[in-house]
DNA sequence: CGCTCGTTGGACTGTTTAGTCCATGTAGGG
DNA sequence: CCCTACATGGACTAAACAGTCCAACGAGCG
């Protein structure tokens, strides 16, 4: 019911997952019927229920679509940890919400309120999306703690957390505001306290 | 259509912006209907469109009820400014989230991602609350800059956004994990991150 | 060449939903 | 005490919606 067993099958399910995570993005989700869907996608009703049991499920798709849109973003050297790194991760996110015109938000973080108090798995989905987003950031500062380059008393995870929620909030404020340079000074912030947890140079 | 005329109308009129309110807090405003509404408050179909023109009207009702919520629990000497009372305004929120066990995130913060991207107007709504909601952690900046409190050259509009920005995503990621220390530890950082503007003592 | 299984098309159904309408109720001013 | 304007109850409608069903299609394999 949910894996297509086919290349034009898999190329079906990919078409309607994509579909659903624009109208999602563009209307939310309460605005967005299964008719949209598959008019976007050109597909018909069977095809769209050979692959997910129902909307809930199709929504979770989303989520798992997303995911991997975000993770996408992350480039391979914030995971090795550097300075330079995350602050290239910062700006392309900040680049990306100033073509958008602060518009759509973030593509995870916009689903947790619409999703995760109707549906516990999708609430679950939403927390295990997080963990993958953040993992990368986490795996550099604990490098970079290792290498000397961050306090010995820093705790990674709090940094991690705290950085994480400085990019939601940013993102929901920039959304709020239709205003990208919200994003920006958030961001900034993060960075000014990452920076806090630098070792002493002398 | 919207301002009722009587004390018994303003009543009815309180019962449905408060069972909306809590009926979208506990389920979204995807899974709430009108009819969901009128149950709750116990009120006829026709009281809820004497006092709003259409269901966008009554979430933007909510918007507004839950704007008042969030400005309630501000206290008066956080515009007087003072570090305790920024403390103190930061302790209460992670405690209701510990009582609320992590669920139903920010009132007014989970309305973004389900309203910004379809109506215009709850959009600016929205933008609107975020100004009143964070202008007595400014003013309350601005005092203590004046007072000499803050480093001459501290950015007072970037300490806020930045301060609201890690309460909006502690809140988001508060929910999505079902875990209020997420709040607690995206606050201790935007407490951190004022702190370093704070003037040297000697 | 035909069989089979995954895939596709779209008509169909029952339910939920937002929104309308009108008859009735009620409180307070003249 | 009655009149008026606001408030209330609930039946009603038309549309949108999620989900079902079955007939037809097509590609690969024997």
């Amino acid at each position: 019911m949910s894996a297509p067993r086919t290349i034009r099958g898999q190329e079906t399910r990919a078409r309607i997952t994509a579909a659903a995570s624009e109208l999602v993005r563009d209307r939310g989700v309460a605005r967005t019927s299964l008719d949209d869907v598959i008019e976007r996608a050109g597909v018909s009703k069977s095809q769209l229920y050979l692959y997910f049991a129902d909307r809930d499920a199709l929504l979770r798709g989303v989520i798992a679509y997303n995911t991997e849109l975000v993770l996408s973003a992350v480039g391979d050297d914030l995971a090795r940890g550097s300075w330079q790194a995350i602050r290239t991760w910062f700006d392309s996110m900040t680049k990306f919400q100033h073509t958008a015109g602060g518009r759509s938000g973030c593509p995870v973080g916009t689903l947790v309120a619409q999703l995760a108090e109707g549906d516990a798995a999708a609430q679950r989905a939403l927390a295990e999306s997080f963990d993958r987003w953040q993992a990368p950031l986490e795996a550099g500062l604990a490098a970079m703690k290792a290498r000397g380059k961050l306090k010995r008393h820093a705790d990674v995870a709090a940094l991690t957390t705290a950085t994480m929620a400085s990019i939601q909030g940013g993102l929901l404020l920039t959304q709020a505001r239709r205003d990208p340079s919200q994003l920006a000074i958030a961001l900034d912030a993060a960075y000014a306290h990452l920076r806090q947890s630098a070792a002493g140079r002398r």
